[in-house]
DNA sequence: TTCAGAATGATAATCATTATTACTTTACAA
DNA sequence: TTGTAAAGTAATAATGATTATCATTCTGAA
């Protein structure tokens, strides 16, 4: 990969915003900077990117990709009221893959796991509405 | 919901193929019995039919929704190779809903789990073209 | 039988993403 | 330095899955 600033702008933005944004959500951040950036150039870099293990590229969420500064395996969880995403560090799923092997005859490359439920924030506002 | 010769047929193309077809599949399946069927009446039902709580729509498996007749909570492994769909039925996520509560203040409510892989038939050609 | 509400087929619209195209930068050897 | 090929860019057309719209037809209770 040659330099090009974009890339370096759009990699700069998602280290400052670590909440899994969508490649849309990061071009409005870097349209700030550099105005003339076109979103193709930001979905372009965002795969380069995760292609080349720099970042990670979450799919299955919703129907938009999101990204992920940090490469570390984890899992997530999102809100189904306000629709944020936590990341869920656990280890789960080592025994399982040889279970799945052994007994299914399935060999694990990868798991996905996705969480869903309501966020402590959320979980709040709704105790409160029902306590009024 | 008022009856529909259109629905009945859907329905029963989905009870029929049991492999998680996607609205196209399952459109091409109907049009042989219904050739003036609507690709838009199929995603009206189809979608009408798993909110009513009769199927199931499965997301998050790759970029189309795919529809399950079996309302059963379980998980789904995907073969990297030929993208074939096989159910897995456990129950490893009980405990784990508790401890996320406890120990992250998360709220679970539902629980999505895909596994990736080479499935049997794959796994077996696979090896036989590294010993040829 | 009537008639409101539900369902339909055809098609336009939407949304996220990718491909194309013509132009500009970058890397680097001569 | 300079020439040039590879890589990058903006703008925009194209794509694929899905949803919305709308005029027409069907369903079922009164």
């Amino acid at each position: 990969m040659n330099y090009s600033k974009q890339r370096n702008l759009i990699l700069s933005a998602l280290q400052e915003h670590k909440h899994h944004p969508t490649a849309d959500q990061i071009y409005n951040i870097v349209k700030e900077k550099d105005p003339n950036i076109s979103l193709a150039t930001v979905y372009r870099n965002l795969n380069q990117l995760a292609e080349n293990g720099i970042i990670q590229k979450v799919e299955h969420i919703d129907a938009q990709a999101h990204f992920d500064h940090t490469l570390e395996d984890h899992y997530h969880f999102i809100c189904s009221e306000c629709s944020c995403i936590i990341d869920i560090d656990c280890n789960i799923v080592s025994n399982l893959n040889q279970h799945l092997l052994d007994e299914e005859n399935l060999l694990i490359e990868s798991t996905d796991i996705s969480f869903h439920g309501l966020c402590p924030k959320c979980r709040n506002k709704k105790q409160k509405n029902t306590k009024e």
